[in-house]
DNA sequence: ACCAGCGTTTTTTTT
DNA sequence: AAACGCTGGT
């Protein structure tokens, strides 16, 4: 990168700095040229803390060292994601705060623990940690900022350890990791790299606009604006279009971005023209760029996302071509289809299972799938829980039952199942019982998108060991709870496949060759001027967003009659 | 207490 | 279109 004058006044400023600009301006190359300018001046032992929101971002920023940084640099700079940080502080010093030893609850733990407790979780999981030391993920940030409030000592010691402390994505900071900057900031610098209209998580709890207002009231930072640079698409136009979208203001779209309509009901499916629009767009970008672009399909809803995944999936034949099966990614949630497949799993265990053990395990797998949506956000699944837990001591003390699903549950028990030994061939034996009640019905959908974990080989050989020989699958649910723990996990330390599917939101802080963002009839609308106009500046905000995540090329693929996304005339 | 039906919204990381 | 939350009937 060339040092232009504003850049080197970045490099030489001493004391907080506020460095704000769009997507593709240079903020994270010219904070890791500080990082390594500061390392120089520092103790050997002491390091530069950037931190950052998600694993694939840590990811991209420790790409990019290695063009920038010289080797002794990058080994002193500690690029982390907030949650690791955390951790970290947590497990080193939360005994200050307890009096013993600090241990955290993973996500999956979480849940069990959760599903055997009976009341408000929120203030049992605090008195975990006041009591227990145990730490479930979503404390972690208050506990860390908590500890280094209190303790002048502790600050000290972070502060001494790291003189220097870069903070990515600044705008979506939350309350409490805003508390932690905050409280190293006394004897560290802090850099804040931000662009507040890449805010497009406010709909967060803690997530707030005046974000930056704050770091400029506490940290009296030196001002920096790098938004007239772009050096993700040079010359390609892309991050004007996307600020003419972002503004409603007169823009013609630019030679690289393309619109496909499709009319809903004629021609070919909305998500064949997306699989069509993938390959060309492969196909185009291999012959400029002379390797194998990166790709992505983007949409501000996922369930659009899992129908494009269905059908890139499979070989699709239109006319007289054949569109190849595309090798993807889809980003999604995979807990639910997990507990989803925990369902089916009990199911599994049935003919070597008593009645009342064989409904009260799947009821109880039922119920815990329903923890995992309201851990996601769904308020409605707390009813649908309580709801099963009755009738599930109803059926237990032979009351009347009242619950469809218990009702279902044990009808399907009843009326017998027997299985083969081919767990190929079983695993839809049992899923097929999920009938018969509205919640049964949505399970048994979360339960066939398991393939797109791609677990179905180490679950058809881990349930043909638990297979006892003779009738019943012994343990399913526990191989099955095994086997996609260890897919998840070893799913995230994967490289990104070249093609991957995920939200705009999603999208946050990542790049990609070629993007292409797709809009539903119904569902995934990219503009509706009916929205009030903080919405409508929202959405504009994420478009912006799912825009400057391309390189080079944005392919839109949007229903017939849609709406204009910037002025035209 | 349960659930069908109706009107409204769809966005999420973390070992 | 599907999944949400809310409400009134059983």
């Amino acid at each position: 990168m060339e040092i232009d004058p504003v850049r080197q006044e970045i490099l030489d400023a001493s004391g907080h700095l506020l460095i704000v600009g769009g997507p593709g301006c240079g903020k994270t190359t010219i904070a890791l040229l500080k990082a390594q300018a500061r390392l120089a001046a520092l103790e050997p032992e002491q390091r530069v803390l950037f931190l950052s929101f998600s694993r694939a971002a840590v990811r991209q920023i420790t790409d990019r060292m290695s063009g920038v940084l010289d080797r002794a640099s990058r080994q002193r700079l500690e690029v982390r994601t907030f949650h690791a940080f955390f951790l970290d502080v947590v497990r080193s010093h939360g005994r200050l705060l307890t009096g013993r030893p600090s241990s955290f609850i993973t996500p999956d733990r979480e849940r069990q623990i959760q599903a055997d407790f009976d009341g408000d979780w929120k203030s049992e999981r605090r008195r975990l940690a006041t009591e227990g030391g145990r730490y479930v993920f979503d404390l972690l940030a208050d506990t860390t900022a908590t500890l280094l409030e209190r303790s002048a000592a502790l600050r000290a010691l972070y502060s001494s350890i790291y003189p220097l402390v870069i903070v990515d994505e600044f705008q979506d900071t939350n309350t409490d990791q805003w508390r932690v900057i905050k409280a190293v900031s006394g004897a560290s610098t802090v850099i804040c790299l931000a662009d507040p209209d890449q805010r497009i998580f406010d709909h967060l709890d803690g997530v707030e606009e005046q974000r930056l207002d704050d770091a400029v009231a506490h940290l009296a930072p030196r001002p920096f604006d790098l938004s007239k640079d772009n050096h993700r698409s040079p010359g390609g136009g892309l991050l004007d279009y996307a600020n003419a979208v972002l503004n409603n203001t007169l823009h013609a779209e630019p030679a690289n971005v393309h619109t496909w309509t499709y009319t809903p009901g004629y021609g070919v499916p909305w998500q064949t023209r997306v699989h069509h629009g993938v390959i060309a767009m492969r196909d185009y970008l291999t012959a400029q760029l002379g390797h194998t672009p990166t790709i992505a399909v983007l949409a501000s809803v996922n369930s659009l996302l899992g129908q494009v995944s269905e059908a890139m999936a499979t070989d699709t034949i239109t006319g007289n071509t054949t569109l190849p099966a595309v090798d993807h990614a889809l980003q999604w949630d995979p807990e639910l289809t997990a507990a989803a497949g925990y369902v089916v799993a009990s199911i599994m265990e049935w003919p070597g299972l008593p009645r009342v053990e064989a409904v009260t395990r799947t009821m109880q797998a039922l119920a815990d799938f329903y923890r995992v949506k309201l851990t996601s956000g769904t308020a409605g699944a707390r009813g649908k829980i309580k709801t099963m837990e009755n009738g599930l001591s109803a059926f237990t003390s032979g009351k009347t039952i009242r619950s469809k699903t218990v009702k279902a549950v044990t009808a399907a028990y009843d009326a017998g199942i027997s299985y083969l030994g081919q767990p190929v061939a079983d695993w839809p034996t049992a899923r097929d019982r999920l009938h018969g009640s509205s919640e049964l019905e949505e399970v048994s959908k979360h339960a066939r998108l398991l393939r797109l974990l791609n677990a179905t080989d180490a679950l058809a050989w881990g349930l043909s060991d638990s297979w006892d020989g003779d009738s019943a699958y012994k343990d399913a649910a526990a191989t099955v709870r095994a086997v996609l723990a260890a897919e998840t996990l070893t799913a995230a330390q994967q490289p990104p496949e070249t093609v991957s599917l995920m939200s705009m939101h999603r999208s946050k802080g990542k790049e990609f060759d070629g993007v292409i963002i797709v809009e539903g009839r119904y569902t995934g609308t990219l503009l509706d001027p009916s929205w009030p106009p903080e919405r409508l500046r929202a959405q504009r905000r994420l478009l912006r967003v799912a825009i400057t995540r391309a390189r080079t090329m944005v392919l839109f693929v949007r229903p017939q009659g849609s709406q204009q996304l910037t002025r035209t005339r």
